[in-house]
DNA sequence: CTTGACGGTATTGTATACAAATGTCTATCG
DNA sequence: CGATAGACATTTGTATACAATACCGTCAAG
């Protein structure tokens, strides 16, 4: 039986502000100060200032040289290498995860891939159901790769500027080959190939950059002809 | 011009906690207090929470199902894990280097170089000096990868243990390989050859794995023939 | 003897007041 | 007109007081 966490204003906070950051109602490289985002998340400064830590060290928020802070801003260059990191990282994670995984996080594994395979198969595609299922598949195995040491480190590597690309962006095809390789990744987990699934997971996360790419390239190409 | 960094008082429980974890003085799984933290670092409880926070996620410290804080205690596994992410990250900070670094940091590098050349050829070689200069070394290169990600997932990856083992378990022999493997560093740099500055890094970390694991290994059968 | 409830104590969480520092605007001088 | 010094406003940093929570020993019931 799961207790009720209690709300930490610190936490509050954090959802608050992370929301606030991603969702885009912030815009990159606009300054943050704390007495607003405490306004924003109805606690003091305090906690606000926990949270603000949290943030800066994934990266959403940044300091100036004296201590003021932005919304972070990132280059092209900062998202392809938060993409090949992403490979390296969860790449490991699941080769760690291919010989550490329990039956019961297998399980949930394939439950939660036939929610995804119900999300892309209806029409029209549920993708925010989609990337809720896609994100928890995540999580489970970074879970069974049990290292603290990923677990702290993935966080880094959200994607901002993804989560913020709209879900019609996404082509019924490209999410029917995402699940399939998610498929893929039980099959190795299953077998208990930590090479395989290492692959698996490298060439997925390689294939979202390269679907990523050519929609922000589609994006940009629009922006310029409506100028 | 430099100018003296103001010292704030966050920073100063920073250096000084993590001083005390990292010396030894506190023990693995030990309970901290802020309290007594503030003490040790002479300031109040609300710079030492910030001081936390930042080794918490360093995971020099960890916090308990409710808050309470600890030294962190690393299992073999561990620090298995550590080496292969330093692995991957420092090899693919050092192929991004190869591409990216400036003269002035080549010039830099030699010179480290040539300091950790000469406190492993003066006898007996100057074990703390190697280590600061080594240090400096791969900052430099991490400075020249030029990738904030990186430079915030690496100091995640500081291994307490290795610090903590005295100076004299080195020996020569290994320090001088250490020392050449730099050089060739240099080399791949000199080169722009972004794949020899990976394979030589990687190969770095892992040969630094063995030289530690075998050492651990004496260390615990010295400790058991004591018993 | 074990188990579970209770209450005191230790520890962390939050708000607030104030200090220090940074940024900005203006008036004055060259 | 441009530069610069200085006053003022804004923002961050720190200390402290108090609130909320968790831990731990004790005692009573089974």
């Amino acid at each position: 039986m799961e207790k009720a966490t209690s709300p930490r204003a610190s936490d509050i906070a954090y959802d608050k502000i992370r929301q606030f950051v991603l969702s885009g109602r912030a815009e990159p490289g606009q300054q943050l100060t704390e007495e607003q985002l405490a306004r924003i998340s109805g606690v003091s400064r305090t906690p606000v200032r926990e949270a603000v830590r949290r943030l800066e060290n994934e990266l959403l928020i940044v300091r100036s040289d004296s201590k003021r802070l932005f919304v972070a801003d990132w280059s092209a260059d900062d998202i392809d290498e938060m993409f090949v990191l992403r490979g390296m990282l969860e790449g490991h994670a699941a080769s760690r995860a291919a010989r550490t995984i329990s039956a019961r996080q297998l399980e949930e594994l394939s439950r939660i891939s036939d929610r995804l395979d119900a999300a892309v198969r209806c029409s029209p595609p549920d993708v925010a159901a989609f990337l809720t299922q896609n994100r928890r598949f995540h999580d489970i195995i970074l879970e069974a790769a049990r290292s603290p040491r990923l677990s702290a480190m993935l966080p880094m590597l959200v994607e901002q500027p993804v989560v913020r690309r709209t879900a019609a962006q996404y082509k019924t095809e490209e999410l029917l080959q995402s699940a399939r390789e998610h498929r893929e990744l039980i099959a190795a987990f299953g077998a208990r190939d930590s090479l395989w699934a290492r692959a698996v997971m490298t060439s997925h996360i390689r294939r979202a950059f390269h679907v990523f790419s050519t929609s922000a390239k589609r994006h940009k190409e629009q922006r310029q002809a409506n100028d």
